[in-house]
DNA sequence: TAATCTTTATGACAGTTGTCATAAGTTCGC
DNA sequence: GCGAACTTATGACAACTGTCATAAAGATTA
């Protein structure tokens, strides 16, 4: 039914580990999980990864199966973003925002990075506001598709 | 084992409603849940909300049951955030605003909102930083406990 | 080549979740 | 008080997950 678009958590934990270290066979993953799991529970997770095609398998010669993510890092964390916005925030952005700024951890550099992506999205909205001229229309695509 | 901090996909669903409309009887309940679900998968389901500590039951008179949330729509949104941040994010704030922000879907008037909350702090940080005066002491908490 | 070590394939099992069907208990209108 | 309508209690079942144990296959090496 669904394409499933999104792992799950336990998915994500598996990915993870594949997205900082590239393909890896079992051994080298069970290696690298960084938790106590038994070996065969990391190798029944990682199939089943393979088998909804979050990540390919891949023999050569005589080495072990190497396994590889499928997908990209980035791709799926906003996938991740943009369900948990609709899903959790209920489509409101400034308080998510608002929670994550006002919770220490940000330094100064980043700060100053994010005033600058806002400038930005500030500079997009006049464009697209003068591009508008007269007729009002409808609010400039708020809540609309998205990628 | 686990205290359950944060409730599950399913579960929010239902939350979400009670959040919305407040406590409500099953049948009040099944009426706004907005799908096509059987009567007794939704009584399932809020029982097993309830099981889980999540909302409560209560009975008044020959009333019908009412269900109610006993965990706060904002407490289990941040929640949810922080772990989000820390699971999916990595802990990186920064890109995970970027895509917000980057997404189209924001006014002006919720743009300049996030300029204030970032000017804000800002200013938090300058104060604790001149606070930090002589001695060195343990970083400003960064990334310490947290809520 | 035989013993040993590594890699793979399977099968199991319990807990959670989503989905219902049945059926027993209550309440209300007449 | 009786039957219809509404409310609750249970039981089921399959899919998905997390966790392993067993054991067969392959590769290495003494």
């Amino acid at each position: 039914m669904d394409e499933q678009t999104n792992p799950t958590g336990g998915e994500l934990e598996l990915l993870s580990v594949l997205w900082e270290h590239g393909a890896l066979s079992l051994s080298e993953f069970h290696d690298r999980i960084g938790r106590d799991l038994g070996y065969t529970t990391v190798q029944t997770r990682l199939n089943r990864l393979v088998e909804k095609g979050w990540a390919e398998k891949t023999k050569i010669g005589k080495q072990p199966t190497h396994y590889a993510a499928l997908v990209q890092p980035d791709a799926v964390r906003e996938r991740q973003l943009d369900h948990f916005v609709e899903r959790v925030a209920q489509g409101s952005v400034v308080p998510l925002v608002a929670h994550l700024v006002q919770g220490n951890s940000l330094t100064r550099d980043e700060l100053t990075e994010l005033k600058k992506l806002i400038r930005d999205a500030e500079r997009r909205h006049e464009a697209s506001a003068s591009d508008t001229k007269s007729s009002d229309r409808s609010r400039s695509g708020n809540k609309a598709g998205g990628h």
